[in-house]
DNA sequence: TCCTAGTATGTTATTACATAACACCCTATA
DNA sequence: TATAGGGTGTTATGTAATAACATACTAGGA
């Protein structure tokens, strides 16, 4: 049986190859493999975690290894840090350079991204007021996911 | 002489003392040190150049008291956290519990609040489209202030 | 072919951030 | 004077991230 969630990582795998390949940069086997393990969760997924998990079955992986690989990803746009928990997560819509939120569910640790063009504007503005011009933007929340609003 | 920074820093600490005591809260000498060298500083902080500063001219000051003080001073509105850089900065409105917007100068680390009442009402019906209910809400950004724009 | 620059990984060790767990102290109030 | 709640001190540990250096692979030039 293959899962929806085992299609959309298929996709997700070929959008960063695509990606890469545009870019000049290679899509190495550890970047692979760290992408794979946070398509495949939930939930974000912690250092350390990602750590262990990508050990799982073949030699240790060291903390660097990860971390670099985060960075890449990061920096493409395939995953997403989210600050207040230091986590991390695969971005669903494939390499967006576009600002999004992050909202977690406080119970299921779910993420929902969150595309937000106006507000961008309105804190640039807002930021401009105090003579401050804003170069990224940061804007992540927490609360309850639709699901468990349900089941409460 | 007086600096108006310090002028700021005895006002703060009078606030801090005058809310605890309608709290109910004690305002005690870890708290009111950790607050004083915060309210001090020209930037935000990490815990462990805190940790340090506070255990300078008398006995070593351990990482759970300052950050035990930190948790404090943060649930009252009296500092915030800003999660991007795990750094401290002591709140200049003395206590709002209002959300307020983080903006750090990449220059010179200074760190400048901005009020944003219409952006959490947008995002909390941008949340809402996708069910999801928001409860707190964490918005930091990066750029240039204005006095750095000037310098260069 | 050989050299070299650029990119990426492997490995060891360390630094930085944060909290668990328990003992002790103070103070209010029953 | 017991005892419960809130707060601090201390030891030890857990968790997150990076520095530094060695090694490997590839592409392009002498
Ligand atoms: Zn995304
Ligand atoms: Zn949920
Ligand atoms: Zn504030
Ligand atoms: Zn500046």
């Amino acid at each position: 049986m293959v899962t929806s969630k085992e299609v959309q990582m298929q996709d997700l795998i070929r959008q960063a190859e695509a990606l890469c390949q545009r870019s000049g940069m290679a899509f190495t086997a550890p970047r692979r493999r760290v992408l794979e393990i946070l398509a495949a969760s939930e939930t974000p997924m912690k250092a350390y975690d990602l750590i262990s998990k990508a050990g799982e079955g073949g030699q240790a992986t060291k903390p660097p290894t990860v971390y670099r690989a985060l960075d890449f990803l990061c920096q493409l746009g395939l995953v997403h840090r989210i600050e207040q928990d230091a986590t991390f997560v695969a971005c669903n819509h494939a390499g967006h350079a576009q600002p999004v939120a992050l909202f977690v569910c406080n119970s299921c640790l779910k993420a929902t991204e969150v595309a937000y063009d106006e507000v961008s504007h309105i804190l640039e503005k807002a930021a401009a007021a105090k003579g401050f011009n804003l170069q990224r933007l940061v804007v992540e929340g927490r609360g309850q996911c639709q699901e468990c609003a349900m089941a409460a």
